[in-house]
DNA sequence: TTTT
DNA sequence: TTTT
């Protein structure tokens, strides 16, 4: 009966950062810069959101092989509050985007999730008719 | 460079109903009621949006084991305009919503997503420490 | 408890179309093309779609300022299916989407909302210190 | 260029806590626990995200009328993320999400946005005839 | 610590 | 009828 998402749009601060879990999954992170609205309605750069992202295996391929510093994207994912104990014991709590899905803004055409691409138009290939769908 | 999501809270209309393509994929569809808002911010039954939703494989197979007339579900999905010629030569268009992801809002406990799930918080079970996530 | 809710992100198909209701609210339409990711997650301009946005009053006067044939937006609004009867007695079902959020996405600086802004950054002036926000 | 959009559904973890700025306005607080889906798709309630919800002035205000510890609700908002210093001297971090609407999910009705609702229904009146809409 |  |  629960429900996360967020969409993104703006700026990588730097390329990602690669690495890898222990059972070898990709993991690719990086920073997007996302800029408020001002009062006018238009943008100002003086408020900005920087908020980390998180992607894994395919999606962090293309991470690391499309994204670099600068580039405008959109980003869909979940929302995820990591809490954790410093060490001055004190609890400290670190938001974070992972990511399902990237899509460039910027330049051109390309768009990717983190799954299988099902092929919905072949599934209808013969349907090609003046047939309502309903 | 495009991007199409839509999240819809409502209730079905009827049971969905069940069918198969050539190529033997399930594909289960239903019409979800959402009542617009009125004036006051509250919720009148006068004004309703009757959305047809479409859902493929195992979504399906969720939607027609779980879902029922009358139920309140979250859809999120795309948006797809279906344009095709009727009989009289005149075309026509038809909206509907291609769901990836379908949540009970009215009972216990259920969400699936058109696709697997990516165990992500057994990727992470050797960091469970008090370093900070980065 | 229902919910309706669009994000989409297109291109202008032609310049929009302004008009005024009987009591002088202003309106401005136009089409969004939105072409849909193709198999390899790259996007091809096969598969699109036209899907036509409804704005009003300040976000109109938004739209026939700045939007022209051919601009990438990102629209935020809710999805609507008008259902009205055609000449022949039968019942058609057009979707549209009344925007309540329009954002430029291939230029400088700009996004505009139906409703005023609030100055939420100016309410806490008063708070620019060391201590926790909460 | 930029944009910001949050979507949750999940239940509130105590009553709200409402205070207000220097200059007057309500600003009204809360916790929303939000369960992640576990591997079967299903939801336990083993992973949750805790994520502070604040709310402002007509919102608050129906925030403080109606929202209390345990409810289901959907929110709508930004995320921003709160950076300051420490008594420690180091910079922490925190994310909150700035409703701008919020709906009931489990009991009847209701859902309120943090602007005035434009009557739109009312400049169509005249409108309720058998065109076409476009 | 940050992007345009 | 359609945008890049």
């Amino acid at each position: 009966m629960n429900y996360n998402k967020v969409v993104l749009v703006g700026r990588l601060t730097r390329d990602p950062e690669v690495r890898q879990t222990l059972n070898g999954t990709l993991v690719a992170t990086f920073t997007l810069a996302v800029s408020r609205p001002n009062r006018s309605g238009f943008e100002g750069n003086d408020n900005t959101d920087f908020i980390r992202i998180v992607t894994f295996s395919k999606l962090a391929e293309f991470v690391q092989s499309y994204l670099t510093k600068g580039r405008l994207i959109l980003v869909e994912g979940k929302l995820r509050i990591n809490r954790w104990q410093g060490n001055d014991g004190q609890y400290r709590t670190t938001p974070e985007i992972w990511a399902d899905q990237v899509v460039f803004m910027d330049k051109k055409n390309a768009a990717v999730e983190d799954t299988e691409m099902v092929e919905y138009d072949e599934l209808f290939e013969d349907t090609e008719n003046d047939e309502p769908p309903f």
